[in-house]
DNA sequence: CAAGATTGATGGTTCAATCTTG
DNA sequence: CAAGATTGAACCATCAATCTTG
């Protein structure tokens, strides 16, 4: 099998390092002002984006990459919580639109107003805008072809 | 608040996801091979580093940025599959030293036969050593004086 | 049968409280 | 009291099985 070599190993070790970093910096932030978990956040960014038409959970499965029964269980705690509905879809009996509220949009934007400024602090303060396009690019090279 | 710009937000997008398709593809062939999850393989390698000695728990904590509670409840976990030992520390009644043990070796020699060409396919075959070079470069920067 | 989604059971993670020793 | 470590309870994630509709 083809090992790898010390420089991919490297990048990999400081890619996960860097990684959990920034993902407990925001977690901490957004827990410290009493909001929930990043990834209510993801997911009501997709909504609010989708509009009134919302979206259908394998919808979300594919741009959060996450797993059905994943994506099951945190639409119904966030349901739960009144930040967004879950209504039939008139074409399709199996399916369910997810569909965000008025308090969904407005705890996003109050959650944005944690989560920016940790990007900031993470990002913009350490990296020049020249650097921060770069490792963009980079790091597209990893996902692009991922399959 | 600073709000980050766009550019600073989108490397973290990319970061995020990066990691998401490593890190994924990681744990599944690992899972895939009857092997545990990739932080045993982590701990494995630490104490395979600090040798007869072994670490005390919170060296491990420092090391791979767990709670103390992971590491009490990991730790336990491994020791009853036989891969590491605790054993009482001479020189602070309070503390365990961790040591690892022949079949705890092992097993981090047979996950590397895993992991190792994962990372290959993952970095080696999408980043020129160069641009290897480079990725690594910058995300030391996030990395660095992150407190 | 396949696709979309849910659920019971299990196992791991987390918080807060606790225990023990310096 | 502080540092190192553990633990009960609650919470969340995961697997496999299931349900419903195309």
């Amino acid at each position: 099998m083809p090992m790898p070599s010390d420089t991919a190993a490297e990048t990999w070790i400081r890619l996960a390092r860097a990684y959990g970093v920034a993902i407990s910096g925001i977690e901490q932030a957004l827990s410290k002002n009493d909001f929930p978990p990043l990834i209510w956040y993801d997911i009501l960014l997709e909504l609010d984006r989708a509009g009134e038409a919302g979206l259908r959970q394998y919808e979300l499965e594919d741009a959060l990459l996450l797993k059905q029964y994943s994506v099951s269980r945190l639409v119904e705690r966030i349901e739960k919580k009144g930040y967004l509905k879950r209504v039939a879809c008139t074409s399709d009996g199996r399916g369910k639109r997810l569909i965000i509220t008025k308090d969904g949009e407005t705890l996003r934007r109050r959650m944005w107003q944690v989560y920016g400024p940790e990007i900031h602090r993470l990002f913009d303060q350490k990296l020049t805008r020249e650097q921060s396009d770069e490792m963009s690019r980079l790091l597209g090279r990893l996902i692009d072809g991922a399959e």
